[in-house]
DNA sequence: GCCAACGTTGGC
DNA sequence: GCCAACGTTGGC
C-alpha cells in the first residue's frame, strides 16, 4: 500500500512551478538522517505533498514518486538518498502551516513536531484531513 | 562517550 | 533580521 510524504522546498531554490516546468524533479541534497530514512522508505507510486518553506509556508501541490531508491547524485560519498517525483495535482486551496497547526487532528504530524525535517511522513488519516482542507475530494 | 560551542534551518 | 530548535563537531 502506498504511503504518504511531505517534501519541503524553499521556493526561491526549487518551487512547485519549477517542478512543473521540468516535468520531473530529483529530490536530492538532503543531509539529515531522518529525512534520508524517509527518502529510502519511499516507493514508486507513493504520493507526496509539496510544501513551500520560508516563503509561502503552505502545501501547494501533490506529486508522485516516479523513481525510488536512488543515490544522491550531488553527494560523492554515496551515503545519501534521493528519489524522483512528477507533479500530479495543484491544490485548489493551498493549505497553510497556520491551518495545519490549528487543526487538532494534525498536531502530531512530523511537520509540526519536527519543523526542520525536510522530508516528513504523513499518515493516511492526516493525508485525508489535509486533502479536505485543500478542497480535494 | 559526554557535552559545550558552533552552524544551519525555518517560522515569525 | 532575529532567534529557537536541532544537528554536528571537537575538546576533554
Amino acid at each position: 500500500m502506498a504511503r504518504y510524504w511531505l517534501l519541503k522546498s524553499e521556493p526561491f531554490k526549487y518551487s512547485w512551478d519549477d517542478l512543473n516546468a521540468e516535468g520531473e524533479g530529483t529530490w536530492d541534497g538532503v543531509r539529515n538522517h531522518r529525512a534520508k530514512n524517509n527518502l529510502q522508505a519511499m516507493e514508486v507510486g507513493d504520493q507526496a505533498f509539496f510544501y513551500h518553506s520560508r516563503e509561502g509556508l503552505e502545501i501547494v501541490g501533490i506529486c508522485e514518486v516516479s523513481e525510488a531508491g536512488l543515490t544522491d547524485p550531488t553527494d560523492e560519498t554515496g551515503k545519501w538518498a534521493a528519489v524522483k517525483v512528477v507533479p500530479k495535482t495543484k491544490l485548489p486551496n493551498p493549505v497553510t502551516l497556520k491551518q495545519i497547526k490549528a487543526e487538532p487532528a494534525l498536531e502530531d504530524c512530523e511537520l509540526v513536531r519536527q519543523s526542520r525535517l525536510s522530508v516528513a511522513e504523513i499518515k493516511p488519516e492526516e493525508w485525508s484531513v489535509i486533502m479536505s482542507l485543500a478542497g480535494v475530494n
